[in-house]
RNA sequence: GGAGAGGUGGCUGAGCGGUCGAAAGCGGCGGUCUUGAAAACCGUUGACCCGUAAGGGUCCGGGGGUUCGAAUCCCUCCCUCUCCGCCA
């Protein structure tokens, strides 16, 4: 959410921002409900308080033991007006909430403008994009001559965009797992934490999934009103909501490994082979929640901590800044880890670091006492995958292939394999 | 699933329907004392909204109701705890 007083008080710049994302503003009739808004607050507090004067009187001459009917009689008919203000107000409040909710945050002034991942910038590129010298397969051929990647089963038990992983190549999920978050505990200060799967409505507004993109969730029938997390990033990050955070607290560092369930609509026909795009799979996420003046050291680091999971697994990959018309619609700035995947001949998302600002911390009322005013003020959020397991072990098949189909085991995850080094077809 | 108890400020914990945003203690902060610290003593200490300010308003788990007036009464939902049953 971003902050009514900045709508009011620089509404241009909020506007020509929110275009750049591509974004419009209906800034007119946001002003106009402002404006009423504060009219019928002013309204409805001066009647409160009129009435907690009345009140207050009525009390002093009963204790007093005197007559209150005439007191009475004066306020006889006030309760209705009171009332009716009251629930303008709340209906007032309602719809301004409405539109704030549904407003994306503002880029940082660092994101490039741009329409579309056209226009993303590449910054770097870590390892060279292997020439494997035969032409190499896709990770769904390599784990078909396996036989441990089954996407026929998977569609029996549940249906499209799922995987049975089995034998030593579950293993290799598992261990990539493992690897990554002993790395993140141990290595880089997060601590690890184990959360629901399924959440409240709050808790995905709390995030920015919700109220706007409901249809991208899987809910859960019944009337507790759960949803699937798409993301750690949900759960996680409302662990601070409606605190106010000691300084010395800070930076909270959380790294969290849950499944992740999309519904995925809207994205019929789009990578429908293979596992890059299921309804449900597994990552390792890095939460921090900082002191504002911190976040975007925060982001460089936490990046660079997703990044180092590629390195020790060796891994090529190239970092890009989305630009502000690619951009997710909580985050202020975010950089994109893409993985080289030979079998596609070209860069897939793998991880995704996103400072939010103070954009979810508004929505979540995450707040820290700032030493140097004593007073209560929002932190910021900063996330990001570290990483997607599932397009993880997607990249060791199709980057440490070898001619024969033969997958081999970085050694970083050998530790974690039993003493397997390769796997091979049967 | 059955039976009961309870949700009040950072924490513990009081609170006859009126002067209660809320006693008291702890904790925090400031001060006195001390070479320094501790102890003791004094003072101070919730969040949010509108307003330049003065000031006003809201908040005692959430929502609704009764009332001139609700932390206090009623309804409802949520959560926590205890006992019984079931269970990974």
């Amino acid at each position: 959410m971003i902050d009514l007083k900045l709508i009011r008080s620089d509404l241009n710049n909020v506007v020509k921002r929110l275009n750049s994302r591509g974004y419009v503003l209906d800034a007119e009739s946001l002003s106009r409900l402002e404006a009423r808004r504060k009219e019928v607050q002013v309204r409805t507090q001066e009647l409160q308080s009129r009435r907690n004067a009345s009140a207050k009187e009525i009390g002093k001459v009963k204790a007093a033991g005197q007559d209150a009917a005439p007191l009475l009689a004066a306020v006889a008919n006030f309760g209705d007006e009171l009332k009716q203000a009251e629930a303008e107000l709340d209906q007032v409040q309602q719809r301004l909430d409405g539109i704030l909710l549904d407003i994306p945050n503002l880029p940082h002034a660092s994101v490039p403008q741009g329409r579309d991942e056209r226009d993303n910038v590449e910054l770097r590129h870590w390892g060279d994009t292997p020439e494997l010298g035969f032409e190499p397969k896709d990770h769904v051929d390599l784990g078909a001559a396996l036989g441990m990647l089954d996407f026929e089963t998977a569609a029996k038990i549940a249906g499209s965009r799922f995987v049975a992983i089995t034998g030593p190549l579950a293993g290799l999920h598992r261990a990539l797992t493992q690897f990554m978050m002993n790395l993140h505990t141990r290595e880089y200060g997060y601590s690890e934490i184990y959360v629901p799967y399924m959440v409240n409505a709050e808790s995905m507004r709390g995030t920015g999934q919700l109220p706007k993109f409901e249809e991208d969730l899987f809910a859960i029938q019944g009337d507790q009103g759960f949803y699937l997390i798409p993301t750690a990033e949900v759960p996680v990050t409302n662990v601070v909501r409606d605190e106010i955070l000691e300084a010395s607290t800070l930076p909270r560092k959380y790294v969290a490994h849950t499944p992740c369930f999309r519904s995925e609509a809207g994205s019929y026909g789009k990578d429908a082979r293979g596992m890059i795009r299921q309804h449900q799979f597994e990552k390792v996420e890095l939460v921090q929640v900082v002191r504002p003046q911190d976040s975007y050291d925060a982001l460089e680091q936490l990046t660079a901590h997703a990044e180092a999971v590629l390195q020790k697994l060796g891994l090529s990959y190239r970092v890009v800044v989305l630009c502000t018309g690619d951009m997710g619609f909580a985050a202020a700035k975010t950089y994109d880890i893409e993985i080289w995947l030979p079998g596609q001949q070209r860069f897939r998302e793998i991880s995704s670091c996103s400072n939010f600002e103070d954009f979810q911390a508004r929505r979540i009322r995450a707040r820290w006492r700032n030493p140097d005013t004593g007073k209560p003020e929002l932190v910021h959020t900063v996330n990001g995958s570290a990483l997607a397991v599932g397009r993880t072990l997607v990249a060791v098949m199709e980057q440490c292939q070898d001619e024969s189909g033969r997958i081999r085991i970085p050694d970083v995850l050998q530790p974690y394999m039993n003493g397997i080094d390769i796997l091979k077809p049967s």
